[in-house]
DNA sequence: TTACATTTACGAAGTAAATCGTATATTGCA
DNA sequence: TGCAATATACGATTTACTTCGTAAATGTAA
């Protein structure tokens, strides 16, 4: 029953999965690591944040060695999914198109980036 | 200094902006109303909820009557655009196009909206 | 094999969000 | 005018997230 309706990371928890889902495993120390580039904080902390999501199943682990070795317990285009799914339903009034649209307007794309959309476009009229 | 780089409306706080934004303005009972249709809560919670976000300065109201009238404070593209870019530089590696694609495939759109698209994807080529 | 470094486990404190109950104020009307 | 209904104000509680310190376990190198 716990397929994906019941992800539901919290800020820290995304971007320690990020680092993971781009490792595709890691350590403490590792993600801890990367995570100080962008903002300082205790290893103890990192630690306990994955201990955490450990429990409650976002991310799986080795414990055979001494050093845990971290994997991402769901995909990250699961996740992206929910939450593009909860912010469509409660920020764009439940239309994708209005999400993309806004998405297209805000964010500048590169003309290539624009042609892999067209042709998205494209297979789906098929 | 308050422009949008400040606001950070959590999920229920969302969740009553959105009623407001649709109806212009709304009274704490008129919010309730709506609330309770998708998630059973008392109305003092309603209440509070709003005098908080009053507070923050995500709302303004008028009290000349016993009855205040809110009115939301943030408006709802900013609003968006916040959250888009939060999720695009968090969860999709900063890249709009690939948040756009995902939007896209998850997620049915008619062909009407699909047009829609494309003719903004024209207009960005010109 | 002992000492040092690294790691995990765990508990505790601090903060913010969400929920609700009670008290107080206002208003309309019988 | 005074009662009943409805509103606001406000404090208290619960729960979840974040952060960190300390202790115990584990591995490593001299």
């Amino acid at each position: 029953m716990n397929t994906s309706s019941t992800i539901k990371p919290t800020e820290s928890e995304l971007e320690i999965l990020q680092i993971i889902w781009n490792k595709e495993q890691a350590t403490v120390r590792e993600v801890h690591e990367e995570l100080i580039k962008s903002k300082p904080s205790g290893y103890t902390t990192t630690l306990k944040l994955m201990q955490i999501m450990h429990e409650k199943g976002l991310v799986t682990r080795d414990e055979r060695k001494k050093t845990h070795v971290y994997f991402a317990a769901v995909t990250r285009n699961k996740t992206q999914k929910f939450f593009l799914d909860r912010m469509i339903s409660g920020l764009f009034g439940g239309s994708s198109t209005q999400l993309v649209l806004q998405a297209l307007g805000n964010q500048k794309s590169s003309k290539a980036e624009l042609e892999q959309i067209r042709k998205f476009l494209d297979d789906l009229k098929k």
